[in-house]
RNA sequence: GGUUCCGUAGUGUAGUGGUUAUCACGUCUGCCUGUCACGCAGAAGAUCGCGGGUUCAAGUCCCGUCGGAACCGCCA
């Protein structure tokens, strides 16, 4: 690579003492200033790191300000034994400066130290995102993502995929997250809308003969944010014809495999993931993103408390979580369960201990006949020192969510989580339908262009609720990294699938009408998925947000405050694209 | 839309209803020839988010409002 040219020939971290005695010129940023009076050190840094420079000219350096930008001509040497810096990597050499000349002045007081950006408000460091991004640690996690999304581009070409770019204008759709709309100057009243996902275009490009297609591609979600959600994000979207489920979890699990274990030295569950249905993770995890790093399990003991004497647990919803060796642990530590408990909306928890001679104590053991602590023995494998915990509720599903938080919560507590791995899971056949009581009917609980598992027999024969789709996500430490499916490709399939949620065929036609159209000319069956690569960066740098792993993210309230976005227009700015603001 | 938490010099913070609002970093001035988050001496810098209330007295308590964050709803 050239470099040379009338700012520098070095980059500041690459100087070596291979370099002493040569003239050099460096550019950079002025990190810090040391004014000794007679000696004045000025640490310069570049991308590539920093060095020191030094001079015995107090005023050539008079007005010069931190965070500068500037070029230096001058002499690299040795620097004493005694002044050697051994944090530094360049420490053992010093650069003698004979030239400064500031190329970007910095104002004097900046809004915060580039330094220590990290300890200042999210806020501000957003609205000054580029002194933020030269601090090394946030600038790392963005020349990871290069290296990370260049990883992946070669990986998916090794695997015969094709890149292809859709658009990003594109038709508004009516299922779900809530399109960002584009207004239209010419076909006034019409609007565009950025591609929640390319997830019709991908599916045509298979009904056009591109075997295997990929793409790094940005999408975007009118909807609120989360720590791990924001309103635009990449997805290393794929797709492969004449693919089973199969196919796309060896993919799958080659891409996550290898690029965590090319980028991190954690260790990695190894290949095939575990494989858990939908069903089996809400009941044993109580969620659909499990953390398998957490050893324990939800059990369902409702039959035992069919016909107990104990109220709260007859005739409901009761499951158990079971931890071995805890017994001793004090009433204020138990008391601080209830108190959690409480806060996400439960009465309280209940549990039983196990004592030396097998009895239980605790507020419900009295409740129980000695038929039903032989079954929990049994049944939930309770041994002297363990304690069991009761999630109950009317709603079979609310009851398994609050025991998938009792589970995390319990899990951090106990500090069971070995944050030294990554653990992964597919969770396989999502419901496909759900009960809308608000709206009193049944609607689509993800994709609706997902094949149904057992095909038209299932949706002939099955009640709604028990249809599953051939739909998978990939997870990982508790966190959703992908999502995938065999899609449907039949045309008479898709028609009922969409009759079952009340959609007509022409509803089907006019709302779907690409694919509707496309599909009745040959469609092959595919499948694929979308690996979340902000979601991959936020994992492999234990970031607890995704903003840190984007060079310019939007604020979480959805406002870039650094752009002024989202801003006015201009009367005739609106005037244009048939606008009037309320 | 809802719940919870947080707003004090440029930045990060301390602050039990009671004198001139604490400390650190940064900035400015001076001193200093080997520091490396240099040191020393001094200075400037605050509408305690905003509005109202309680009180003899409010940064502190109460209400409202604005701003920020996490979560729920929403969303793959």
């Amino acid at each position: 690579m050239k470099l040379e040219n009338k700012y520098r020939n070095k980059y500041c971290g690459k100087v070596t003492k291979e370099d002493i005695g040569k003239e050099i010129r460096i550019a950079g940023w002025v990190e810090n200033i040391r004014d000794h009076g007679g000696v004045i050190f000025v640490d310069v840094r570049d991308e590539s790191g920093t060095i020191q420079t030094v001079s015995n000219d107090e005023e050539m350096f008079k007005s010069l300000t931190r965070e500068s930008a500037i070029t230096m001509l001058g002499t690299v040497r040795l620097r004493d034994e005694e002044t050697i810096n051994v944090k530094l990597a360049t420490g053992e050499i010093e650069v003698l400066v004979t030239k400064l000349e500031v190329l970007g002045k910095a104002k004097n007081e900046l809004p915060f130290e580039v330094m220590t950006s990290h300890e200042v408000s999210e806020e501000v460091r957003l609205k000054y995102r580029y002194l933020d991004l030269r601090n090394k640690k946030v600038h790392d996690n963005i020349v990871l993502r290069s290296k990370v999304l260049s990883f992946l581009r070669n990986k998916m070409e090794t695997l015969g995929f094709t890149e292809v770019q859709t658009p990003i204008i594109t038709a508004s759709s009516p299922e779900g997250a809530r399109d960002f709309v584009i207004p239209s100057r010419k076909f006034q009243g019409k609007f565009y809308a950025l591609p929640q996902a390319p997830q019709i275009f991908k599916q045509l490009l298979m009904t056009s003969g591109f075997d295997r297609y990929y793409q790094i591609a940005p999408c975007f979600r009118d909807e609120d944010t989360r720590a791990d959600r924001t309103l635009e994000f990449y997805q290393l979207d794929f797709e492969m014809s004449f693919a089973t489920e199969e196919d796309v979890f060896e993919i799958g699990e080659e891409i996550f495999y290898d690029t965590f274990s090319n980028f991190s030295d954690k260790e990695i569950s190894p290949r095939p993931f575990t494989r858990i249905s939908y069903k089996d993770s809400m009941l044993k995890y109580g969620t659909d993103k499990p953390d398998l790093r957490n050893p324990l399990t939800i059990i369902d003991i409702s039959e035992i408390f069919e016909t107990s004497e104990f109220k709260p647990f007859r005739g409901v919803t009761v499951r158990g979580i079971k931890v071995d060796n805890i017994a001793d642990k004090s009433n204020s530590w138990f008391n601080e369960v209830v108190d959690y408990a409480k806060d996400i909306g439960m009465p309280g928890i209940g549990y039983i201990t196990v004592m030396d001679d097998m009895t239980f104590k605790g507020p419900i053991d009295k409740f129980l006949t000695s038929d039903d602590k032989e079954n929990l023995i049994k049944q939930a494998d309770l041994k002297v020192g363990s304690v069991l915990f009761f999630i109950a509720d009317k709603q079979e599903e609310k009851c398994a969510k609050q025991a998938g938080l009792i589970r995390d919560y319990l899990g951090e507590k106990l500090e069971l989580i070995d944050k030294n791995k990554y653990v992964f899971c597919i969770i396989t056949d999502f419901p496909m339908y759900e009960f809308d009581s608000d709206e009193d009917k049944y609607i689509f609980t993800h994709n609706p262009f997902n094949m149904p598992k057992g095909g038209m027999e299932a949706l002939n024969n099955e009640r709604l609720e028990n249809i599953t789709a051939i739909q998978y996500d990939f997870v990982c430490n508790g966190n959703e990294m992908a999502s995938g499916a065999v899609r449907n490709h039949d045309i008479e399939i898709m028609k009922k699938v969409f009759e079952l949620a009340g959609y007509s065929e022409e509803d089907v036609k006019e709302k779907f009408k690409s694919l509707y159209t496309a599909f009745q000319y040959g469609a092959p069956p595919h499948a694929g998925m979308a690996p979340g690569i902000d979601r991959i960066i936020m994992l492999l740098k234990d970031e607890p947000n995704l903003r840190e792993v984007q060079a310019f993210p939007i604020s979480p309230s959805g406002e870039d405050k650094m752009m002024g976005c989202p801003s006015n227009l201009t009367e005739q700015q609106l005037r244009e694209v048939h606008i009037k603001i309320r």
